[in-house]
DNA sequence: TCTGGGGTCCTAGGACCC
DNA sequence: TCTGGGGTCCTAGGACCC
């Protein structure tokens, strides 16, 4: 991984993105309303958004904002490669680009100003490129902080470019409602403005202690931090992601176990796909539901070794859905997920090796000479009292 | 407003180890 | 035998982002 410190930072993002591509695509959409999902929206043209609709709106809502809507239906291979070409113009502007989603990216252009010229030429260059060679408007801001760039491609949306200038960020940030902050959504916007607090500045104006007290530890902190554009994070390239998860919705309609089983069975098999085509190994599977009052629960389970086969995370993902079949038959489940976590991480080094009997004394022995063969600083008899049998090794030098 | 599909990070408690 | 401090790993839940 390479971590730049070189500043300043653009942070590019791709305008209405699913909803731009199908404009793209389809001239009959253009400088009309469009949404992208039928169920839900999953994105929403400008003129959509100007009548009111948002992404993750009910279809249902959407259309009575916006009657004369065009809805389309999702084309994810369409904007994963509109994504991967906007991303080849990001990386021919600077080799300092840290993805975040689908449709954004912080761009490190500290040192490029006497190849490249000044960042807000480099931010005019990148986005005509981009109308250029990929077809869709994008957004860029620029500031000193990935912090503050985010914010400023925030304000200057859509197709918009805005430079923030070195000295005045206080002066752009402070008026702007606590909103803005990235890491303030509907709970801590309610929080905050419960004690009166509705602008970036009234933010600033806090000591760390009180938000601290408002909010907790780390969210105090952040936001203290950034209120004074505080903000020491550098543009780190070749990011891994560290989960990989799929859902699927299943409506109201009560669901048998076996039903749940064969859901389960497809998830697993998508994702174990997914890992090995990304070269990635798993350790720990979480199984997510959501009941028919909206309310949510988890069940996670970490393997002995990391693995990448479907055989594997489906006997665990099983045992997960076995567990949670109570909670099942009692709240009605309409949403199932599945994730995989802890990837590539092996675990502790483990050996396993038969013991027979029930004496402490002879097994404690049997551990000392265990530690003085391997020279181990950490032996644990913990599997034995759990359900698999066995000796493990956390921390074996070398 | 009754809700998709994909992620990240933080918190808190319990088990376990030194 | 009891008490304690420091640390890691794991699970469950929650807030937030696109």
């Amino acid at each position: 991984m390479f971590v730049s410190n070189e500043g300043p930072i653009l942070h590019a993002d791709l305008d209405a993105f699913y909803a731009s591509v199908e404009q793209r695509d389809d001239p009959a959409l253009r400088g009309r309303p469009v949404v992208v999902g039928t169920g839900v929206v999953l994105a929403a043209s400008y003129e959509a958004k100007a009548r009111g609709v948002r992404t993750a709106m009910g279809g249902r809502q959407a259309r009575a904002l916006c009657p004369e809507a065009i809805v389309v239906r999702p084309r994810m291979a369409a904007y994963s490669a509109a994504s991967k070409a906007v991303f080849e113009v990001f990386r021919d502007t600077t080799p300092l680009v840290e993805g975040i989603s689908i449709d954004e990216a912080f761009l490190d252009v500290g040192g490029l100003r006497k190849i490249a010229g000044s960042p807000s030429e480099i931010a005019a260059r990148l986005r005509a490129a981009v109308v250029d060679r990929v077809g869709l408007p994008i957004t860029v801001g620029v500031a000193r902080t990935k912090f503050l760039a985010k914010v400023a491609s925030g304000v200057a949306k859509p197709d918009g470019l805005l430079v923030v200038p070195h000295g005045g960020e206080l002066d752009f940030l402070h008026p702007l409602p606590v909103e803005r902050l990235w890491g303030v959504g509907a709970v801590t916007s309610a929080k905050l403005r419960a004690y009166g607090i509705a602008t970036v500045g009234q933010v600033a104006a806090f000591d760390v202690r009180e938000l601290v007290s408002m909010l907790g530890v780390a969210a105090g902190r952040h936001l203290h931090a950034l209120a004074h554009n505080r903000d020491p994070r550098k543009v780190r390239v070749g990011r891994r992601r560290g989960s990989l998860g799929a859902q699927r919705a299943l409506g109201s309609r009560r669901r048998t176990l076996a039903e749940l089983d064969a859901t389960v069975a497809a998830l697993v098999d998508r994702l174990a796909r997914r890992l090995r085509a990304a070269d990635r190994r798993c350790r720990t599977v979480t199984l997510r539901l959501r009941f028919a009052d909206y309310t949510r629960a988890s069940r996670a389970r970490t393997m002995r070794r990391a693995t990448t086969a479907t055989e594997d995370v489906l006997a665990t993902a099983r045992s997960l859905l076995a567990d949670a079949w109570p909670m099942i038959t009692d709240r009605g489940v309409t949403l199932i997920g599945l994730s995989l976590s802890n990837l590539d991480d092996d675990g502790p080094l483990q050996l396993e090796l038969p013991f027979e009997g029930t004496d402490p004394r002879a097994l404690d022995a049997t551990l000392d000479s265990l530690r003085e063969r391997f020279g181990a600083t950490s032996v644990t008899r913990a599997t034995l009292l759990g359900r698999s049998p066995g000796i493990e090794m956390p921390m074996l030098p070398d």
